[in-house]
DNA sequence: CCCTGATTCGC
DNA sequence: GCGAATCAGG
């Protein structure tokens, strides 16, 4: 698998929205957790939250520890260098912490106006990738969401024209066929909704998909596509 | 053990 | 540039 811009944009989304290397690997299929963190990095994407890294408060611990690098490498069995040199500078007791995000009052002493904060500063967004490559996000996610001004008085909201008479979510019920059309996420998502083979939760038609007659070796017909796109190829 | 990200370094 | 191997913390 090569790092098409596609998966790449797809890295970046995931990684920056919060989600694990390995999430990601799954995700994009043909990588492995190690292949992403590798990739984010070179992308100069890291700085997240690492447990190994987390950790600089106990400098002293760390400080004391000689840990020399062991040069890790399984094609390198030879000896450790025997004197490791103290590659590590003299840790820079100059890094005062930073003002940081700290609000600094301008010359004349008033507060510089503050671009409204994005809602939750840092905290990490919740993205996940659907099997059909749609973003799920999280609440808090995404811009402008928000409802532009408050209604006086609340009116149910008319289904979108685009599934105004094909079966939500909400329409479902044990006398229609559940099954899923397109993909979640989709603003034409929906479902069957035609009168269920009685006894299945899917109509006739869906129930010679969803109950597949185990035929003997041989003389199998290649499985229909499954909803949801089925399960990834990888 | 499992998980996580970071890092190194042969390819 | 890529990613397996390895490290190290939770």
């Amino acid at each position: 698998m090569s790092w098409t811009e596609e998966r790449i944009a797809t890295l970046k989304k995931m990684w920056e929205g919060g989600s694990t290397a390995s999430q990601i690997a799954e995700e994009l299929g043909g990588v492995s957790r190690n292949a992403v963190i590798g990739k984010a990095h070179r992308l100069d994407l890291k700085a997240r939250p690492s447990p190994v890294k987390a950790n600089d408060a106990k400098k002293a611990k760390a400080a004391a520890k000689p840990a020399p690098r062991p040069a890790p490498r399984k094609t390198a069995p030879s000896v450790k260098p025997a004197a490791p040199k103290p590659q590590g500078q003299p840790a820079q007791p100059a890094a005062e912490a930073k003002p940081a995000a700290a609000v600094t009052p301008n010359s004349d002493g008033s507060i510089p106006s503050q671009p409204l904060p994005n809602r939750s500063p840092d905290l990490p967004k919740i993205v996940s990738v659907g099997p059909g490559g749609f973003l799920r996000q999280g609440p808090g996610d995404q811009q402008p969401p928000i409802p532009p001004a408050p209604p006086r008085r609340l009116v149910p909201a008319k289904p979108s024209p685009e599934i105004a008479d094909k079966t939500s979510i909400l329409n479902l019920s044990d006398k229609v066929c559940r099954w899923p059309m397109g993909h979640p996420g989709e603003a034409d998502f929906h479902f069957c909704g035609v009168a269920v083979n009685p006894g299945f939760p899917y109509c006739v038609e869906h129930c010679g998909r969803a109950y597949q007659a185990q035929l003997p070796r041989g003389a199998r017909r290649p499985p229909p596509p499954l909803p949801f796109g089925g399960p990834r190829v990888r």
